[in-house]
DNA sequence: ACCATATTTCGTTCAGGAACGAAGTATGAA
DNA sequence: TTCATACTTCGTTCCTGAACGAAATATGGT
């Protein structure tokens, strides 16, 4: 019982791994050889460091292709560090994201990505319209949700694809979780329908419209 | 910045120095001999361990005579160990698994704790019955208050006794400050002769008494 | 297939610091 | 005063674990 505390506790107590957590400590993941460049450590040596962070379920690993992307486990490990910075006194803002236009609001692939995706995304959890942890599934509250607001959910769901239905995309950006999957996509198709937001004619930025600023608003709490 | 943090936590970061932090977090004060006792290592080596948590400020330290007595810095430390318990998802975090009344009125060794106390002191700062930061002294309104309300406060005052006379607690359950040493354990014992509370035969539980929901309302605003 | 990049595993080196006991200091008690 | 107890300081030993680079593995791009 101790035993697992002063096992945590001596994984925190290292000044190379307590820098990488503060890091992570916006929320963000990074890959491994960012955190090893960032600390200023031979990328093996941040292996070991990280594993043993995942170990005491601090961190946790999401894969993706050759990557791996790092974040913090969960809020409790979030609070753990809130309150060890409480003791310094020192708490630093966290750096808000400078939002040029590219990271606000743009595509990845055929869904929505940027500050905007992320905070859609979170919206939509938090009102429990989905559930799930990097799966999600619509619930009925959802389903009625976006039904109301126009979205031909019926069809959606029976539409017959290989594409999984709805999952966790991490945003280059913000390296923060959004909507991909069929309904990520259907989104998007219908967000450019609605004209809420227009395609930039040379990238993939998303322009936000007069009348999507209105409507993410009321639809999704989510003001521009 | 992350400097500090990063000693704080190797501070923290070490078997023997967390175990003294899971001692103290009863909020009691205890000797530096008592502690090696408890986590089995030399007086010396317990010296060297809490030299650091106090260079830290994790835990202060009160010098009486030839003793010095160690308990936890602030409730920050407090919180802080809280949070690290949080994570090991061990069910000795305190709220979940004591049962209400015990939180609510019972004692901590020799004095009144939970919420009553707790209460009960600030009610006690803010009437000015008592000055100081984490060593109260009575002041002549609290001393009048408390004689009228039947305390032998000049005997208690004038009591010979290694015991300090009225300190700062750090409460097991409400994470808040109640009033400990001398005057507190007197309090008790006027409180249990009054019979404004009783205790409970098997446990450190009060029991308010029909009485003693009056008096505490009457002379300390305390609902209950 | 080939190479480039991301990450891990392994073996080695090395510094820091945890622990002890002995000797020194401070305080209280007889 | 003298002794006992509480605690600290010092010097020494010893072990953990942080760091590195080289080689292995995994994945993507061309």
């Amino acid at each position: 019982m101790q035993n697992k505390l002063a096992e945590i506790s001596t994984v925190i107590g290292d000044k190379t791994r307590i820098n990488m957590l503060c890091l992570l400590m916006d929320g963000r993941a990074y890959t491994a050889t960012e955190l090893s460049i960032a600390v200023d450590i031979a990328p093996s040596t941040a292996s070991v460091h990280l594993n043993k962070l995942v170990e005491q379920k601090l961190i946790e690993c999401l894969k993706q292709g050759k990557y791996r992307y790092f974040r913090l486990a969960s809020p409790a490990v979030a609070q753990l560090l809130e309150s060890l910075m409480n003791l310094t006194s020192s708490l630093q803002s966290i750096p808000s994201t400078t939002p040029d236009e590219l990271k606000y609001c743009r595509t990845c692939y055929d869904h929505m990505a940027g500050k905007i995706a992320v905070d859609l995304l979170s919206f939509m959890k938090q009102e429990a319209w989905i559930t799930g942890e990097n799966e999600y599934s619509l619930t009925p509250i959802g389903s009625e949700s976006l039904t109301q607001m126009g979205l031909n959910i019926k069809e959606i769901v029976t539409t017959k694809s290989k594409k999984r239905f709805a999952y966790a995309c991490l945003d280059w950006s913000e390296r923060k979780e959004h909507l991909s999957g069929l309904l990520g996509s259907q989104l998007l198709k219908f967000i450019l329908d609605k004209k809420w937001c227009t395609r930039h004619p040379h990238s993939r930025e998303l322009i936000v419209t007069p009348s999507g600023k209105k409507s993410l608003s009321r639809y999704f709490n989510i003001t521009i």
